[in-house]
DNA sequence: TTGAAAGCGGTACCAA
DNA sequence: TTGGTACCGCTTTCAA
């Protein structure tokens, strides 16, 4: 059932019908509520194609997600991202395109949504210090929504972000308030914005206490059970350990807490580890530690307002960016000291 | 950039450049290389959504995932999917299209995104035992792929699927081996195909070793870990709790683990654990628990596999079904016999 | 308030 | 081997 038949059906013209559909105001009430009786029996809908092909907007989001070459995974956030986000768009009438490229053709991707006419706006995911994809897209004139930021460029552009610094350092002086003095910090790339930001609130805190930051206890990584796994290991094998760890991520998290128990050391009693992870929150009450997180579902809500903040630039494309902060929850499942030994 | 203003600038007809960039054989190799060269330096590509007007077909996937209205969450194993599939996908010029949608609104939106000739085929996630949607599929005609299977189906249709059955075969064989003798089962909700599949192996294999199956052990839902830690604290507190614990996800895992050290018992020790979940394999190595699973990067290979197959079921809609069967791995990280009291 | 017709940007049939 | 043209299904301007 396409418009012709539809409009054929009820000795009206495509125009009318189309007209009656969409709203405008210069159809008689009679006519449209005829035409919306007739539709809905029907079950007609309009070919999203010829729609798009017509206005010239498609009427979908894309959802860009750089995949890592080396482990082809995907950060665990992203489900619940994507269904927050989701929620948003269907509400709106709108689709979500996702590509999944690895870093090496995130530039190519941006560029060919937008010509092929495949998508009227972007969400950018997993930004870096200095994201080039941010001054492209700003050069190509789309609106587009960063999930996170890219403390590098200076250019105005629409972000939202979980208040990672603010996070890290409640986190750091947590461990310094039970005790701890030698604190090791196991992070994601620190090229890698929310990393880097991480590491900065780090050091800002031992500062603050008169700690010295020991290079040998700051590892950054690509964030996989084997790299906290290793890291934790060589970290406890030296001369001097630390007695609490502070983890970018559930992933590596779990390696380190492998290492711990491996090398003889108790959980919770010997060493301290406190992890931050957008996602695995339903970890909150495990037995062994205490976990700084911001929850799942506070990671869907993030992609219901990133969708919402991208909606409206399209709907707006001459507004200022909007910005948007969340803060992190802090939760504490068990109080752990340093080594009593 | 469009195929008018190339042609123009070619001094030749929109057909002939047209061909030429499709590949048709009509064309001259002079003439075929000029109109090459002179889109790729002008940075030329089609209008997706004119192409897709003119051909029928949109060179999209749709992904419709069932979201849960209960806990707003997605399935972990979602994300590897799709960057298994993903991969195909784009290396055939195909492009995902993702709908997170309730249970309600599952045939709606089928419907929907063929009707408005959104994507050219299906991948259906979450089967149930009788799942509606397949019926539906069949009868819209378009070409899918189940992730998993429909026992009470018997029309024939597509999938690729983990052998559960296998699965929670060997794991309960597994434990009966170690001694154990009361075993839970804390499972997924078993209107789900997997849930279904993998409570008849679990009974089958307990029969089989002269084991009686004890209601008061077995337990079905929603795998959350609120679920799994209320199922196991449940069992625990009863006269006579078992001393291992089969788990169908990782996620309701951990709540039994948390259940478990909450009651005082040892993991590993008094209680033995065994998950299966499609997800979170880098906690193989995890120190207090035998795993059994499908690794995430099988996931991911399920993913790629499933867009093959789906890709050639587009290409030869009159081929007969593809089937395909993947095992799990059995991962041991701990041997853990019953308890020794 | 309604309709005819010209696009939107391609593909593909039919002629040349 | 190339080009003219109708058409895919909808929107939108212009006229009636």
């Amino acid at each position: 059932m396409n418009l012709k038949q539809l409009s054929d059906h009820l000795g009206l013209s495509q125009t009318t019908v189309s007209r009656a559909l969409n709203g405008y105001p210069e159809v008689s009430e009679r006519t449209r509520k005829r035409v919306q009786d007739a539709a809905k029996a029907l079950n007609y809908s309009p070919n999203s194609r010829a729609k798009s092909l017509a206005t010239g907007h498609s009427h979908a989001i894309g959802h860009v997600i750089p995949v890592s070459d080396q482990h082809e995974m995907v950060n665990p956030i992203f489900g619940d991202f994507i269904a927050g986000a989701g929620e948003t768009y269907s509400a709106a009438g709108y689709e979500i395109m996702i590509s999944m490229v690895d870093d090496t053709r995130q530039e190519e991707t941006y560029r060919s949504l937008r010509r092929r006419g495949l998508v009227d706006g972007f969400i950018l995911h997993g930004p870096r210090m200095a994201d080039p994809r941010i001054e492209l897209l700003l050069a190509l004139g789309m609106p587009f929504v960063v999930h996170g930021r890219a403390s590098q460029v200076t250019a105005p552009y629409s972000w939202l972000d979980t208040n990672n610094g603010r996070a890290f350092e409640r986190a750091t002086q947590f461990l310094i308030q039970l005790g701890h003095r030698k604190i090791a910090l196991i992070n994601g790339h620190e090229f890698m914005d929310f990393a880097f930001r991480r590491r900065e609130s780090y050091l800002q805190v031992l500062q603050a206490h008169g700690l010295s930051a020991d290079p040998s206890l700051m590892r950054s990584g690509e964030m996989t059970e084997p790299y906290g796994y290793q890291a934790a290991i060589d970290m406890l094998r030296s001369p001097a350990p630390p007695s609490a760890f502070l983890v970018s991520s559930m992933v590596s998290a779990i390696g380190v807490r492998r290492a711990i128990h491996e090398m003889g050391f108790e959980m919770g009693h010997d060493i301290s580890v406190i992890t931050h992870d957008d996602d695995l929150s339903y970890l909150k009450n495990g037995p062994d530690v205490p976990i700084f997180t911001a929850t799942r579902s506070s990671v869907h809500k993030a992609g219901e307002m990133a969708a919402q903040m991208l909606l409206q630039q399209i709907r707006a494309p001459q507004d200022p960016p909007l910005t948007k902060m969340i803060e992190a929850e802090l939760i504490i499942g068990q109080s752990t000291g340093p080594a009593m030994t």
